[in-house]
DNA sequence: CTAGTGACCATTTTCGTCAATGGTCACAAT
DNA sequence: ATTGTGACCATTGACGAAAATGGTCACTAG
């Protein structure tokens, strides 16, 4: 009683605090320009004019840190996706939508925006809290279409909900996960289209 | 007018020869060993009883003789599957034992021979010849399982075929490549069930 | 002509060293 | 009590020299 199951970077002191959000930016600016490895927590200390010491004082670790910007990065993601699906109008547009979405913003990350790219694919890779809890906001709007869709009469029903959903989710896995995405890159324009089109083959009532 | 598109390690000299296959054989004891980087050629040269020089007369390059023994690990799989495939009666069996022999199998390499995985893994992520020939072989054992599910009338057709087989292999994919597989051991079990019960939805007419 | 090799070169890998980094803590200022 | 830091330690990373390795070639033996 007293470890955490997986590595877990803990923030510490007040939740809300200049400080804290200053850390943040700096780190964010730093970490997306020079990448995690290459920026020192004395770097974020100096540029937002505080002791190395201080900035302790709110993260438990430089690993926190690069947990705060990676889940910065994934929020960014997952709100694109929701607009799109918010956009389309019926559950089977919805959902081609944020499969596109999902993987369009995923390799967007990836070539505009390499290092921060790097941060979640290592984030997914341990497990950190940040990419599990994008992977089931994930699922979740993937439930509430899929439920719309059965009660619209869009899609078949005899499946038990929680089978379906798991199944499209691990269809989409490979280009949800920044880890696997980038393995993938090369089907970024088709493999949405043509997986999208089966799984919906596969929801028909 | 020259240049191979990508890297491909050639073998050179007689086809047919009992030192090729003396080194061959020392090679896949020295990799699955030690590992691909472990070994040196002068290691192989010391195993068979001649000359580091004498090995290149079989072979362009110690990358080729991983690629020897990287499509001799595949091919082992291939067979796997062939073997899974024909004891299976329905299209829809043949399809959900090819999944699972092959997710079985490669998870097997993982597990058992270590070694031999990461080089099928490098194979796979180099986009070397051997890697390329196995995953050529799985779409056509797929084509093969849909185009006889379509012609006894328990697969749809509407989609073209190709399209079909496309999407299906993509679903396939993060497990039957070795470089992705390896971050999705945890499914190994529950993926290929899901997954095909999915596809064989889709697939139903 | 075929089977086979030692000596050689350019590039990698290994390894030991030392500076840099992540992280802590006792303490100072307000 | 809160805000903030310099000094300190164990571990890691960078760096250059030295050793090992992949690969070639002129050459020998039969």
């Amino acid at each position: 009683m007293s470890e955490n199951e997986s590595s877990v970077p803990q923030s510490r002191g007040p939740a809300e605090h200049s400080v804290r959000e200053q850390i943040v930016e700096a780190a964010e600016a730093h970490f997306s320009h020079y990448g995690y490895e290459k920026t020192t927590v004395s770097d974020l200390a100096k540029a937002i004019g505080f002791s190395k010491a201080y900035i302790y004082k709110f993260f438990d670790s430089k690993q926190a840190i690069g947990e705060a910007i990676c889940a910065k990065t994934l929020s960014t993601m997952i709100a694109a996706v929701e607009r799109a699906v918010a956009d389309a109008t019926t559950p089977s547009e919805k959902f081609r939508r944020m499969f596109k979405t999902l993987v369009e913003t995923g390799a967007g990350l990836f070539f505009n925006e390499r290092k921060l790219y790097d941060i979640a694919a290592y984030s997914a890779g341990e497990g950190w809290p940040s990419a599990r809890s994008y992977c089931e906001r994930i699922r979740e709007i993937l439930t509430e279409v899929v439920r719309e869709g059965r009660e619209s009469g869009e899609f078949e029903r005899k499946t038990p909900l929680d089978e379906t959903v798991h199944a499209v989710d691990l269809v989409m896995q490979p280009y949800v996960n920044p880890l696997q995405l980038q393995y993938n890159l090369d089907l970024v324009e088709e493999a949405p289209v043509q997986l999208s089109n089966l799984v919906l083959r596969s929801l028909a009532p």
